[in-house]
DNA sequence: AGCGCATGACAAT
DNA sequence: TTGTCCTGCGCTA
């Protein structure tokens, strides 16, 4: 689930439901008590992703911080909370709820954490050294892919390495790396300085474009109109987690645009996928 | 019931 | 490079 789309989604949506009143926080799972207990009562200002960072910014100077990781997930919903199913690190509730217009009932939210890798309070330092570790996130105005290209073009590391790693480019995952990738037929193992400038500006702009699409959509779709099930006449991807993709988790299986068998490899435990043909230099 | 795996990131070796 | 952490799910049995 979490790539930065997704955490730029999540930041969104708990402004909507969450900022300008006072929050309460507790812990039913009681390994964020501290934490919940410094949150309750303070009002939520403002909320921001950055990568896959989530900052939620109190009145008073206080941030929670909130990473994923691989499986955390966050639930919200209208009027009563639920009983906690699972494990809920955090979970948060207006304290004081926004009357409806009208007299209707109080617009009343919860929201709930499970599984995260982060999930503390920051102070202002603390915010800072976090933005200070982080390269450039392609969703952010504040962007400067400059910063990145750096990095890159004096590095030796694989393309894909490069981009998965935060201090690099911010927000990305195992998803959108593969799949810029195809796009840009490059081969994930290039050594990042053998790509050019131009190469790089095509890269940045469509990882722009790709995680631009996927915030809106709520899902990673990175299929051209062209080969799309529809204009292809093949069966649709049937993933869990949804979204059409060219190569990502498609081992063996045949190229939208070449045919050719997908291959499979590994980079630091982590699998990789691309095309043998439509991805070489 | 148990195993392995997952869109992640660390520290230790 | 390997191990560790966090949780849930789908596949085997």
């Amino acid at each position: 689930m979490p790539e930065g789309h997704t955490i730029h989604r999540l930041a969104a949506r708990h402004a909507e439901l969450f900022a300008g009143r006072p929050v309460h926080a507790s812990s039913p799972q009681g390994r964020f008590a501290d934490g919940a207990a410094r949150l309750t009562g303070t009002v939520l200002d403002s909320t921001e992703a950055y990568g896959k960072h989530l900052l939620h910014h109190h009145a008073g100077e206080l941030t929670l911080h909130v990473h994923l990781g691989l499986y955390g997930k966050v639930t919200d919903g209208v009027g009563e909370p639920p009983e906690p199913v699972g494990q809920v690190r955090l979970r948060l509730t207006n304290d004081r709820p926004r009357p409806r217009r009208g007299g209707g009932p109080e617009d009343r939210h919860w929201l709930d954490l499970r599984g995260p890798t982060a999930c503390e309070v920051l102070t202002p330092p603390e915010v800072a050294a976090l933005r200070a570790r982080l390269g450039p996130d392609p969703l952010r105005a504040d962007a400067d892919p400059d910063r990145a290209y750096a990095r890159i073009s004096r590095s030796a590391t694989p393309l894909a390495a490069l981009l998965l790693d935060q201090s690099v480019v911010a927000g990305t995952g195992l998803i959108f790396v593969t799949e810029a990738l195809f796009r840009a037929g490059l081969p994930p193992t290039l050594p990042g300085r053998a790509l050019d400038r131009a190469g790089w500006d095509r890269l940045w702009a469509d990882l722009v474009t790709l995680m631009t699409l996927a915030v809106r959509q709520g899902r990673i779709d990175t299929v051209r109109d062209e080969h799309l099930p529809e204009a292809m006449g093949r069966e649709p991807r049937v993933d869990r987690h949804g979204g059409e993709v060219y190569v990502y988790r498609r081992p063996g299986a045949p190229c939208h645009v070449c045919g050719t068998a997908i291959s499979r490899g590994e980079l630091a435990g982590r699998n990789l996928y691309w095309c043998a043909t439509c991805q070489r230099r």
